[in-house]
DNA sequence: TATGAATGAGTGTTCATTCAT
DNA sequence: GATGAATGAACACTCATTCAT
């Protein structure tokens, strides 16, 4: 049974992640357990609240990105490396979920959540320091204002339809920025 | 009795932007109602629909916005013009930015909003017409990428509570990006 | 002064019948004031009360039937006038706002309209009088029953279309059924 | 639970037939809720709308006299069988008939209902025709007149108190007047 | 005096969450 | 352990009635 269960879990994050990245917080919960294919109480038997179901949601992107981030650390070519962070964390979208959750109650994310956020941050710093260290972007920039700026990228792209050109030029002129 | 609906009306819009802009769509016309201190039923006598007063709001503030961008074309240090249009765009922005992105995300966005998102547009495009005759912005920019990078960042501080030292070296950066 | 408060008084009953005869007590106040062209505190001036203007419309109503069937007592031929009266009854809806207002508040209807309705009553007793003296309805028949049919065909004409010759065939049944 | 949602859905059924055949429309779904005994979502699971709430109410109605009715073609006493079915659906379709008909006023009425409607015209058909083929009804008598005199009876009795003794007037004089 | 704006109680409907099977 | 039914609080919206002009 520990194996259905899992199962389940998976499922239900999976589809919670297709729900409120969609819809956001206005998502609901029963049209996850559908797509996930279990009953609601199944849901409410992982979750035990719609914030929790969100959050965990969240976490797990965000663990998926650190992932790819920390194996972005061991790529040869830096500048390669640092541009492919950028724009496989604008087009993933990362923040869809962010932006659910956070609006829906307002500056509370619960410390898990902020936990895998800062380990994502320290993995995107550590993809900065080497991009840095290869001179693609001048010393004194910070990851604060760099993650700031992939958030926003990401947020807008995940909240309104963005011809695929104008991303890539507001990529550039985010990379020139940093660069000098 | 015109002067109070008047007032009335101008009280309700301006409740109806801090609560849609907090929470997005999911704030409650009660909320609205109870903020400008009229009955509920009074909001619904001025704006038949809660998407209407989302809408009115949105237009409000957009108007509002692209005041302020057309003065600033008269402004005579370009410079300045140019990076304080980018600072009030981002900070005073943000959560109607937000609203307007989520509406139109799922193919509302009546025509007028639409007209006045063009509108604020232009605007945006004229200052940035001048600051690139005043050599402060490279040529070769467009109004597209300019626009999603400010809406970018006032999605992200809007959701996210930020440092204000981080928002300016974030501004910066494209700033920077912007000139060359 | 006095001329205009008239005017309006019966615009307004005017329009309560129409309003209410179509749409039952589910028709709104507003709408009444609407089509009389008044506003609405006009109405609420003239009658205290929802209630009070549908059964003031009501009375008007049952009045003018009174006055039809108080005409048809001097008509000489008695047949005619009999079943002239059946058929205007049943015509002219006389109950669909009696069925308006008793489905309202179940039970419960004025004295003034019960009065108005009694003279009603009394009225077509005199002519039902008649047609029994000139041998057109049989003796033994009660306005009771008389006001009961006409009623009932009434109501079910009014809040259904019904094909006027099935009408007709029905009328004839129910005086061939009084007649012996 | 399936056994309980079974019970539910006939406790809210038997009820919504209470509420609605005495206020109309008017009812509302709460005091359905109220006297099923249930939570008011929990009639909203079983029927998504008021509408469909009454649509279901008035299909059962429908579908129990004709359930009637055909039991009633069996009937070795013709005159006995028509007398009674004309007692039986003024006597107790008679709520049920008037919201069926103001649905049907405003264009409403769904298919299923109006199917169910038919089967019942059908079987009274059928009782007619056998009391005509045993000389109780004339033969031209159709059932379109027939079913307007009993609708409007149904109706009458409906929505005003009505001595017993005048109704068995009314419904005798109906039947002397079908009956030659 | 007539008007139109304001009001709050009420209605249909949804949704996160709990309970019985 | 999983299911689906039940629940009540909340929300958008309506309407008879009252108030200020």
């Amino acid at each position: 049974m520990r194996q259905d269960a899992r199962e389940n879990r998976e499922r239900i994050l999976a589809a919670a992640e297709k729900v409120f990245g969609a819809y956001g917080g206005a998502g609901s919960t029963e049209e996850v357990a559908r797509r996930a294919g279990v009953g609601i109480a199944t849901v409410f038997r992982h979750f035990a609240t719609k914030e929790e179901l969100i959050d965990a949601a969240l976490l797990r992107h965000l663990d998926q990105l650190t992932e790819r981030a920390e194996a972005l650390t061991l790529d040869t070519d830096r500048s390669v490396a640092w541009q492919t962070l950028l724009r496989t964390m604008i087009e993933t979208g990362a923040t869809k979920l962010t932006l659910a959750s956070t609006l829906d109650d307002h500056g509370r994310l619960p410390r898990s959540v902020a936990t895998a956020s800062n380990r994502l941050k320290a993995a995107v710093a550590a993809v900065l320091l080497q991009a840095q260290e290869a001179g693609v972007v001048r010393p004194s920039v910070t990851v604060e204002e760099v993650y700031l700026l992939i958030r926003g990228l990401a947020q807008a792209t995940a909240t309104m339809p963005v011809q695929p050109a104008t991303l890539d030029r507001a990529i550039s002129v985010v990379l020139t920025g940093l660069s000098r």
